[in-house]
RNA sequence: GGAGGCUUAGUGAAGUGGCUAAACACGGCAGACUGUAAAUCUGCUCUCUACGAGUUCGGUGGUUCGAAUCCAUCAGCCUCCA
């Protein structure tokens, strides 16, 4: 096997759980948040800062590196870790989301996907062994199988079909996969809001043996108690001996509320995202440093933060940055709101450790000022 | 000293009799962002007692039913000739 979930023990106050995803490149200690490096780079970040704020595994993207550079290209360079300089677990999506995010140029059917390149215009297709074919070339720990991501809102019956043709391609993705000793395949339950499809497609994916499962479709615009409910009545259906990943979710109430749900893996762009456009996470809550107010304030975007950026900079400073359009400022709060998140995954494992991570919840929420769960990060 | 040209909202710059509170760009202010077509996108940006009203296009005075747009004059800036 590729890779193997060990578990430590499970939070008696919030039944979160606490393990270690063993893969051929390190231990990822979980519940873990991933950074996305959708086209083999953290925006902005270098591998050794990444390490710096000690990121366990990152993301890459099999429809963004197949367009460019080209996987085989990638495999030349003699695989993703080494063509990027990161030695430690990568983890690649399949293409899914795009099926998703670039619905106005791509078709599908059941063979697969035809995508007009977003570059070119040419035509390209994707089908659940051209994306074993492509990621079984990148080499990253974990990849993914080839899924459909439905939109929010989405009819019972197109996301019944959509999520039985999801199955099916998982069954194919298993087939085709050519590098299952050193290389994890984790399928994605999917089956929108809807309860009977959720645990339809948990089991149909569960029921052929994958070394890890992921949730995916949601996050896509749907109000945050919907996202918990569909934890709630999903993960229940899913292999307590195997790492649980929750696809694109990375607002700090949400990693909390996730974990207590049983998750194990997180990832998101919002972090790196919104520090481009100028707003950043802090344990007192979001905060838009690029906005005027902090134009004269000489203390650190987060006062309980240690981490480069807080030690060293100032909000004038960083919104300075922001607003001259130099390339620092965006490095900066990057970096702090990666470290932030990894930070808040250290302390959620430590609240699993002790047995308290409601009493974290809540003691974050209230510090971060949140007080109703649709409210957002 | 002479000839010509220019002067529009924070800046640059359209507009050359009514459809103009005035295009557009930048700047400014705010919002959005969740498996990255995003260092992107959206809104606002003359004033106010603000889903309506008021005052603007260097100053002043005219022509006209009506002017940022035409005329006179003053001021400032620019180019060329002495």
């Amino acid at each position: 096997m590729a890779i193997k979930y060990e578990f430590i023990k499970q939070c008696k106050q919030s039944g979160a759980r606490l393990g270690r995803v063993h893969t051929p490149h390190g231990i990822i200690e979980t519940p873990t948040f991933m950074p996305v490096g959708t086209q083999a780079t953290v925006k902005t970040m270098s591998p050794e800062e990444l390490k710096s704020m000690d990121a366990q595994i990152i993301l890459s993207n099999t429809y963004h590196l197949f367009l460019r550079p080209g996987h085989e290209i990638v495999k030349k360079a003699g695989g993703l870790h080494k063509f990027m300089n990161w030695d430690r677990p990568i983890l690649t999506d399949s293409g899914g989301f795009q099926v998703f995010s670039l619905s106005d140029r791509r078709k599908i059917t059941e063979e697969g996907v035809q995508f007009s390149s977003h570059l070119s215009g040419e035509k390209l297709f994707l089908s659940p062994e051209k994306a074993m074919e492509i990621q079984n070339a990148l080499g990253p720990d974990i990849m993914m199988a080839f899924d459909e991501c439905p939109p929010y809102p989405a009819t019972y019956e197109y996301v019944k079909q959509s999520t039985e043709r999801t199955s099916r391609w998982a069954e194919r993705c298993l087939a085709s996969h050519q590098r299952k000793h050193d290389q994890a395949l984790f399928a994605i339950v999917q089956g929108g809001m809807y309860e009977d499809l959720r645990v339809q497609s948990a089991k149909d994916l569960t029921s052929m043996d994958f070394p890890g499962y992921a949730i995916g479709g949601l996050s896509v615009g749907e109000p945050k108690h919907l996202m918990y409910e569909v934890l709630d009545y999903t993960v229940p259906h899913l292999p307590t001996d195997k790492p649980r990943y929750l696809m694109g979710v990375g607002s700090p109430d949400a990693l909390i509320e996730g974990s207590i749900r049983g998750i194990d893996m997180f990832d998101c762009v919002l972090p790196t995202r919104i520090a481009r456009n100028g707003t950043t996470m802090t344990s007192e809550g979001r905060l838009v440093v690029r906005n005027a107010k902090f134009a004269e304030d000489f203390g650190p975007l987060d006062p309980n933060c240690d981490c480069y950026t807080c030690k060293n900079y100032s909000r004038a400073y960083i919104r300075h940055l922001l607003k001259a359009d130099e390339t620092f400022g965006i490095r900066l709060t990057t970096y702090h709101n990666l470290h932030f998140l990894v930070n808040l995954m250290k302390n959620v494992r430590e609240a699993i450790m002790n047995d308290s991570l409601l009493d974290f919840r809540d003691q974050f929420f209230e510090q971060y000022g949140l007080h109703d769960n649709d409210k957002g990060f």
